[in-house]
DNA sequence: GTCAGGTCCTTATCACTGATAAAGTCCGGC
DNA sequence: GCCGGACTTTATCAGTGATAAGGACCTGAC
């Protein structure tokens, strides 16, 4: 029987799981196939199609579309989901730059909408029900790139980083000195996700009870890199 | 007059805003500084320590070691500390791919710490302090990285993705169709900002009025990942 | 004066990467 | 019996990071 696109997926993520992902060339896939590497360029059109799909597989358990999405408990179904995500990016090796250049496909649209329903009935607006959504999945991304950075780095790294002498006349980093070697990724992420909850909540409140807009920390203002040259209408990556 | 660490280090950045981190080769760069491509391994073990010398430079200019971190007004500098590391990266093309895989220097050290002192004074613990550090870190990464692929993808893509026929039915997504296709990112990373801060600031108002621990969102208990193979006490990256 | 040693760079080469062209095999439908 | 599509092969390309070995060149010691 000939190759399936499918059969391939599942052994590109093997493989991502032995090698990692810069171990996860055409040619060690093919071989795992045991077939030659051009072969490959019959299923996919080039190897970012293939990640793209490793990363699509990736997700599909962990966050199914049909998923429900009660406004009423939003708190809950936002970490859940951010759990699900951050747990189905670390159940593979480098997970996460996998998905890091990827596209949400058009059918997992549906989900985002209905999940903004919910939010909305909560008493968001739906510009700022996808802008909660996008800020806590480039949190979830930049969590767990971090987290599997760090992993990689302590596997092949012979002497730690951040020895205690290094932290000598730093006592505050010493007292935290187990947030600082990420010791505990669990707690660490679940409480960043908490305080993002927490301010989404707070936010909420405000645009539930008046004044829509501003009113928050710093200077908001031209932010700087404002009139960077823009982007031409174009799309996006969230789920 | 022999090259200089330094001149390669501002060439390779020179070459990066050109080329992208992909088409940062080491030949590419050698042609540039008029030298073969071995020539540079003199001044570097591999490129991976070039990298790191070039991420630090990105960020030497916009987070200057001595910045005053004032602990009456802590949501300010937070925020414009967060501003600074996004435009640092904003400003050369993959600057957050380049900073991905970089560990802080031992002499970053000393600011944090400097930061934790403001933030222990207004009121949090050393360890919530530095997790909040990490997390507006975790956040702005997350956000660049992305903002950045954004970029890239729409130079090369000849369609841009989520057209209008794909949010036919998908009313809430878009009346959000500018968040969707960020067209704002500023405002839009400046939104997900304040409220990570609106979060840290309930934080800090629980942590200093008694209950340290725990009470948030969700169902924090074993989160999933949790008895994956633990790091050996090992390092870590921030600023 | 010349020789040792360090600094910096070159040439040659390695094993490897993603990708394409072109040819070859196999199989079901007509 | 043979046509055409679905797959796979062999051969090859241009490019990658990296190393070994050696050749310039300069400076200070004797």
């Amino acid at each position: 029987m000939a190759l399936q696109r499918d059969e391939v997926v599942r052994t590109a993520l093997r493989v991502l799981n032995e090698e990692g992902i810069d171990g996860l060339s055409t040619r060690r896939l093919a071989r795992e196939l045991g077939v030659q590497s051009p072969a490959l360029y019959w299923h996919f059109k080039n190897k970012r199609e293939l990640l793209d799909l490793m990363a699509e597989a990736m997700l599909a358990e962990a966050l199914p579309p049909d998923r429900e999405s009660d406004p009423e408990h939003w708190p809950e179904w936002i970490a859940a989901d951010a759990r699900a995500k951050r747990n189905a990016l670390l159940a593979y090796r480098d997970g996460a730059r996998v998905h890091a250049g990827t596209l949400p496909t058009e059918d997992e649209l549906p989900a985002v909408e209905a999940q903004l329903g919910a939010l909305c009935r909560a008493g968001l607006r739906p510009r700022t029900a996808l802008r909660l959504l996008l800020t806590v999945d480039r949190y979830i991304m930049g969590w767990v790139t971090e987290e599997q950075a760090w992993r990689q780095d302590a596997a092949e790294r012979a002497r730690p980083p951040f020895p205690d002498e290094a932290l000598r006349e730093l006592p505050l980093l010493s007292e935290a000195v187990d947030v600082l070697r990420m010791t505990n990724h669990d707690a660490d992420f679940e409480y960043g996700l908490r305080v993002l909850i927490e301010g989404f909540r707070a936010e909420i409140a405000r645009e539930a009870s008046g004044s829509p807009e501003s009113a928050g920390a710093g200077a908001p203002e031209g932010a700087g890199a404002g009139s960077r040259e823009d982007v031409t209408g174009a799309g996006h990556r969230l789920a």
